[in-house]
DNA sequence: GATATTTTAGAACATTTGTGCTATGATTAA
DNA sequence: TTAATCATAGCACAAATGTTCTAAAATATC
């Protein structure tokens, strides 16, 4: 998964900022000091996951041999938690948003979004949304917004269930009738008063090898 | 003078290429080994000097700690030579124009000029000028043309006597007339063919303390 | 021409800085 | 749980890199 970790986007930023100041890249010590990291090899070990994952370039045994590559056209969302059967869905609060710490950062196209604003990633653990075409370990982006069009796949608790499932949403108002993606299986209709818009589902995807 | 010597200058250039293609600044030894010199101390006394002289800033035991900061609103026009009663008057030909090696740099503010093409610097030895208002040590900014207005000054060669002097010009076809900038001395009037015009004067510099 | 100033050279030195190694705790997978 | 992978820590080392010093050459000044 192209995403990094909260250490790893402090560094990022560090290092963009102190090149704003310097007009040069900060030392492996520099970024160690601004960044509140113990070892030098600790930075060492994330600028190389940077390299990885593209973030920047890492020229070695070049002092201050950074440069930074990743195109502005990525916002980034948080990975809020995992979907399981039987977890609670989890939803962005205040709290979420600005407890920044310990969470996992990911990409999305700018071409996907219009804004990263109530956007934010789950991991789908096991196989509780087949029924929707998501398996484990897909990536499914979400909005959190309880306005969606009908046809659109949307996260949904059904209240007397206290169950929230992925389906595509079609409401007249008094009725809300959940589709799911796989259309062997039926649909169900509900009271719309039964029924409460969590997120909708803007994408899902799916990393192989 | 605020002016570069072309080592100088080569090194600045070095600079502003290196960080073009790395994106961080280089090292001593890199523009030690980007310029063909043969001392780090002797990159080290220049980066002092293009400190002083304002060109780059230098964060000292700070590898790759040099930021420029010249503004680009400047041009660089040739120092050709020197005005001096009895030598012949300096101007810029083909080989002046390629030579560029041993030659020293003077800048010009965009404001003053459109284009450094046929720009260049002259630096007045001795009081020959003084009906000019120009004294020892003043730098005349000179571009190469014959296309002076009425009243302009300019380097003018009176053919008759193959002497060179700077004076307001007026011509109307027939005759020209030579005026001293000095109006307590008096204008001389020449048959416009005895009359060349070498350069017409921009401005006159005069650096003091 | 003699003297002072600037510039260049060369080398050694000390600090900065990236790397390598081992150990430990944290997280994940089976 | 147990093993495996990932992430962090600490330290020592070697290479990279800025500094300093002396001397010579070039240039400017008187």
């Amino acid at each position: 998964m192209k995403s990094i970790s909260e250490r790893q986007k402090i560094i990022l930023e560090f290092i963009q900022d102190f090149i704003e100041v310097n007009d040069y890249p900060p030392t492996i010590r520099d970024i160690q000091a601004g960044c509140n990291i113990s070892s030098t090899s600790v930075v060492s070990y994330n600028l190389d996951k940077l390299k990885e994952t593209g973030y920047l370039d890492r020229n070695s045994e070049v002092s201050r041999g950074l440069k930074l590559t990743k195109n502005n056209s990525d916002f980034s969302v948080p990975l809020l938690g995992t979907i399981a059967a039987g977890s609670p869905f989890p939803l962005p609060d205040n709290d979420t948003w600005s407890d920044v710490n310990g969470q996992e950062i990911i990409e999305i196209p700018h071409s996907m979004i219009n804004s990263p604003d109530g956007v934010y990633a789950l991991k789908v653990k096991g196989e509780s949304m087949i029924d929707a075409f998501i398996s484990d370990g897909d990536l499914v982006i979400m909005e959190q917004t309880s306005n969606v069009r009908n046809g659109q796949m949307a996260a949904v608790r059904i209240i007397s269930d206290d169950s929230t499932t992925l389906k595509h949403v079609y409401s007249d108002g008094e009725y809300t009738k959940l589709e799911p993606a796989n259309k062997q299986m039926k649909a169900m209709t509900f009271e719309s008063n039964n029924i409460q818009i969590l997120s909708k589902v803007i994408g899902v995807w799916r990393y192989l090898g």
